[in-house]
RNA sequence: GCCGGCAUAGCUCAGCGGUAGAGCAGUCGAUUCGUAAUCGACAGGUCAACGGUUCAAAUCCGUUUGCCGGCUCCA
């Protein structure tokens, strides 16, 4: 017989709790709603489909999936029956019934619905029992816990169809998953629903036509990205900032070629393990070329230029080199997937005696780079040896303990991730969250005990021994494309000023003041201020309403009484209008903001 | 790559078997205006491409290209 679950049972009804921020029992009464709520739609959905098959349905971040084997696939149109279903057995109140049962009888209980993919999932669990849970008709295979009640499933939405893999392997049968999500109160869904909107608002790629930034035609490729004037702009600013900031971290910057000889990529290897990633050859003279996915070949051939010796350790190359990485269709996304992109590369090769106090800068460097840009939350990840790997244990304990120290160091808190480093490699991972609480991968410090190997790198130690130098690969903000994205959704295109493509716009009220402008925006741009003239014979307040559409930070009104005193009226996108001044006191002002980073 | 959806003017979208539409943007003209949209005229399209069904295709079918949502969350 099904009893009542035992975890459920001593618990109130969850409609009546507050989540908070992190309440780690708030957290698990929300899994289990969102769990129980998968399960309310699966049981809508063989009600309205027959002949389904269930494959899994868990709880996830932002709400809950259920997979569904059924050839014909679900319709958007569909969601909304499928949700009056599932309002209906919520109003049925059905309770939630848990029971044990040995694996045989589980088997029987599946086998006789002709559920294959549940078969499946018993066949694999260890023990000799398993749980199944019920409510009414609807039986699941199932680890609980669940709500009480049908009833305690309240503030849910259903949100897409998509394809998935039965076990995400695309040598699997496709099969048809449903997203939903669901929260303990109906305030906390609306509120989740207004972020996914607001998020749809910042989306990147809207902003990026609205804002002309960028763009990507089906013309010249999938996956390649045009930066237009205004993204230009940005881009340069980030740029400038990055090689000034890298110069006064020690660092140097190089140049290297988009293509190289396909004796280099054997000698690294990523012909054996990266060829899935890279474009076929061409033929120059009769060699094969590769267009680079990476830069480090040609980093290590500058330094295997000349001998090196360990007082010239430790070596700093910073490159904004741009590669080009095969990635399959549908995965690409505006300037978050792309497939030629421009990295923030740099390479660091030091001897072992160095590496604690390199590890320690980058993650220093790094953080301080976050924070110029306006994101402050950030995690570490730290991933150590997998199974099969390169390299020495010692060199990889070394490594490990350089990067735990370097994030206590800094103060950070790290998950670990045992065994999920690359096979020539730990790394350290720092994930951002943006202004609406999303978490991006950007940052990654990764150790390579496979290239200095390779390529037989060496320097001459005191000792006047060779010795192999440790390497480190280090990308901060990723990928140019991809952290441009990221920006232009955290800012949701309002950039700061010492960002914003334009930073002043000067607006004309009449055709008269047209010179006394002109002789404004040249002072502005002698003094690095990014001005522009709308001398356009239109209305004030459609210049002032363009100007904000754009996010202007700073709009200088000029009419006969400005013109007349040698002013500027300034209006502030943020403050509104802060009246007339001196355009020196206007610069004064700018100025600041800019070097402020505000 | 796979599953599903989508592709109409520069942008946002309507039309869904019977000769291509709107708003914004653009061009021209009028207006010279004080803090989020001045008025008018004009121009703009092989309805993504290719093939098929039909007396007739933007509309139905197939292929290709591109875009969007997934395919990593594990009873």
């Amino acid at each position: 017989m099904f009893k009542s679950d035992s975890y459920t049972s001593t618990h109130k009804r969850f409609d009546t709790l507050i989540m908070t921020e992190k309440g780690d029992e708030n957290l698990l009464k929300l899994e289990t709603l969102r769990h129980s709520a998968a399960h309310v739609m699966a049981d809508a959905v063989k009600r309205l489909f027959p002949g389904v098959k269930l494959a899994i349905g868990p709880a996830i971040e932002d709400g809950f999936y259920y997979d569904f084997d059924y050839p014909k696939g679900f319709s958007t149109e569909d969601l909304s029956k499928i949700e009056a279903e599932m309002k209906n057995i919520i109003a049925a109140a059905i309770p939630f019934e848990r029971r044990e049962v040995p694996k045989k009888e589980a088997r029987e209980i599946f086998e006789k619905m002709g559920e294959k993919y549940k078969l499946e999932l018993i066949d694999e669990l260890n023990s000799d029992t398993v749980t199944i849970y019920r409510h009414g008709d609807f039986v699941d295979l199932c680890r609980g816990p669940h709500v009480s009640n049908t009833r305690d499933v309240k503030a849910f939405k259903l949100l897409k169809v998509a394809g998935a893999y039965w076990r995400g392997d695309e040598k699997n049968p496709q099969l048809n998953r449903i997203y939903g999500t669901a929260f303990l109160s109906k305030k906390e869904l609306e509120d989740y629903l207004s972020m996914l909107e607001e998020a749809a608002k910042r989306d990147h790629r809207k902003l990026g036509t609205a804002l002309d930034l960028f763009s990507t035609m089906d013309e010249y490729g999938a996956g390649l990205i045009l930066w237009h004037p205004k993204g230009g702009r940005i881009r340069d600013a980030i740029e400038t900032f990055w090689k000034q900031e890298h110069y006064r971290n020690g660092y140097d910057i190089l140049y290297t070629p988009h293509i190289g000889r396909k004796t280099l990529w054997e000698t690294s290897g990523h012909l054996d393990f990266y060829r899935d990633s890279m474009y076929s050859p061409m033929d120059i003279d009769g060699n094969d070329y590769f267009i680079k996915p990476m830069n480090c070949p040609f980093h290590i051939m500058v330094y295997k230029s000349r001998m090196r010796s360990y007082r010239d350790l430790p070596l700093r190359w910073a490159e904004l080199g741009t590669v080009y990485r095969y990635e399959k269709s549908g995965v690409l996304h505006g300037l978050l997937r792309v497939r030629g992109f421009t990295q923030d590369d740099a390479h660091i090769i030091c001897t072992p005696e160095q590496i604690e106090d390199e590890i320690r800068e980058v993650l220093r460097f790094s953080l301080f780079m976050w924070k110029s840009f306006g994101f402050t939350n950030i995690k570490a990840y730290l991933a150590t040896r997998p199974e099969k790997a390169v390299g020495e244990p010692e060199r990889w304990e070394k490594a490990i303990t350089a990067l735990k120290n370097a994030a206590t160091a800094e103060k950070m808190d790290y998950e670990l991730d045992q065994g999920g480093g690359a096979f020539y490699g730990p790394k350290i991972d720092l994930k951002v969250k943006d202004a609406l609480g999303r978490e991006w991968q950007m940052t990654t410090i990764q150790f390579d005990f496979n290239l200095p190997e390779r390529f037989d790198m060496s320097y001459i130690g005191a000792d006047g021994q060779k010795h192999r130098p440790f390497m480190v690969h280090r990308a901060l903000l990723g990928s140019l494309e991809r952290f441009f994205g990221v920006l232009v959704e955290h800012y949701a295109g309002d950039f700061p000023v010492w960002l914003a493509p334009v930073q002043a716009t000067l607006l004309t009220i009449t055709d008269d003041q047209i010179p006394f402008a002109k002789k404004i925006r040249n002072d502005l741009k002698a003094s690095g201020v990014r001005a522009e003239l709308d001398d356009r014979n239109e209305k004030l307040g459609l210049k002032i309403r363009e100007a904000e559409l754009q996010k202007t930070p700073y709009m200088l009104v000029i009419g006969a009484k400005e013109a007349a005193a040698n002013l500027v009226a300034v209006r502030s996108r943020k403050k509104g209008d802060l009246g007339q001044m001196p355009v020196d006191r206007f610069i004064e002002m700018i100025t600041k903001d800019i070097g402020d980073k505000s």
